[in-house]
DNA sequence: ACCATAATCATCCTTACGTATGATTAAATC
DNA sequence: GATTTAATCATACGTAAGGATGATTATGGT
């Protein structure tokens, strides 16, 4: 019936490149993934979409990681991977808070699904639910380090500072619209997430004697 | 094949209670929505299994409110409904951050559900999002006020405060798994409820002079 | 050049879920 | 008490989406 549809207009094979090259597929099917899930979250995300997304063939998320969960398992688990910086026990809550900011610039898709992924309660995508624990654990060292050099007020317990400060840093991804609303910045602009950086260092320093 | 299986145990009519009430049978519906849509999202939540919770047959729902969708906007709308407790310009900042924390504790479900709302960029839900953003700078004033007042130092900018604020005030039930880590307290139980936000209160009058 | 195998793809199948349809029953009105 | 209508329910249907299956093609080894 239809004469002469046009070819999908797949990947093309571009330049010297390899037309197959397992692990270019498999990044860039993660890359896909972390953009998907994180916009959408897991149920909304579709496998369809992420292969579009990737230029690849859907079946190819199966082939190399199992279907959509495995995926995800995959990708989730990068999630503490990264952004785990050791920020080292010198530097002053001002600063790391700071960093903390800036580094959701450098991969706003896994932070958003880092964040999702804390939302959801069931207890089943625990891949490293026990290294998260230690992790904060070991921040919370460090919290409590510097509240004795004088950063943060004696009177606060120092987990509930480092919950009020891991909430404040993640605003800009946890709170979009409501950053749009106060700002009328765009959250995810490098000009909004610096500034919010420096303004949020600068509060944190105000706690300091 | 099975034998005498047990009738479904729907909602026994229990009492004197009519067993016909279209208001009662909305509540119901939207409470459950409420839950189940905060605790997995919209794509995630089911719509049995929200008949389920409610005690209701799944086809009452597209009889009352449309659909799945219908129902999400109904309940999403409610979440600007609430929550608005305007804060009278007279209260130091501390105390409506200690408030607005204990609030959460009446309608966490609502809670979540507005903040994957928030989370979620598609420009579709967009139930009064003039509202929120009016409401937003109203807030926002407010806060200019209280920094007027002395409450916060002058050198940081009102609305980076205010996403701080909103952001460390939100961070009970946006990072409730961090929660957990740090404190080994349940994120929704008053006890930890009740300590945050003294906590926040605390630390937040430490910023002013 | 040829082969073996891994990588990629198109197509089909199954299931789960949301909703439409029609039946049934409680409650209101007369 | 009869009738009517709204509320509730059981079932059946359509669709979409994820995964299975088998076909094809590139690539590396010989």
């Amino acid at each position: 019936m239809s004469e002469a549809l046009p070819r999908k207009p797949r990947r093309s094979p571009g330049d010297g490149e390899r037309q197959r090259d397992p692990e270019r597929t498999k990044a860039r099917i993660i890359d896909a993934a972390k953009a998907e899930f994180g916009a959408k979250g897991f149920a909304a995300a579709r496998v369809g979409d992420i292969a579009d997304r990737a230029g690849v063939n859907k079946q190819l998320i199966s082939y190399y990681f199992g279907g959509k969960e495995g995926l995800y398992q995959e990708v989730a688990s990068g999630s503490f991977r990264t952004g785990r910086a050791i920020s080292d026990p010198g530097s002053p809550l001002a600063e790391v808070v700071s960093q903390f900011v800036l580094s959701t610039l450098a991969d706003p898709d896994l932070a958003r699904l880092f964040l999702r992924e804390n939302l959801t309660e069931d207890a089943s995508g625990d891949v490293g639910v026990e290294a998260q624990r230690e992790f904060m654990q070991q921040q919370l060292e460090h919290v409590r380090g510097r509240q004795e050099a004088g950063d943060a007020p004696a009177d606060v317990d120092p987990a509930y500072l480092m919950v009020a400060l891991m909430g404040a840093s993640s605003a800009a991804l946890a709170l979009p619209r409501v950053v749009r609303a106060i700002t009328g910045l765009e959250p995810d602009s490098p000009e909004f997430v610096r500034k919010y950086a420096e303004q949020l260092a600068r509060l944190v320093a105000h706690l300091g004697k």
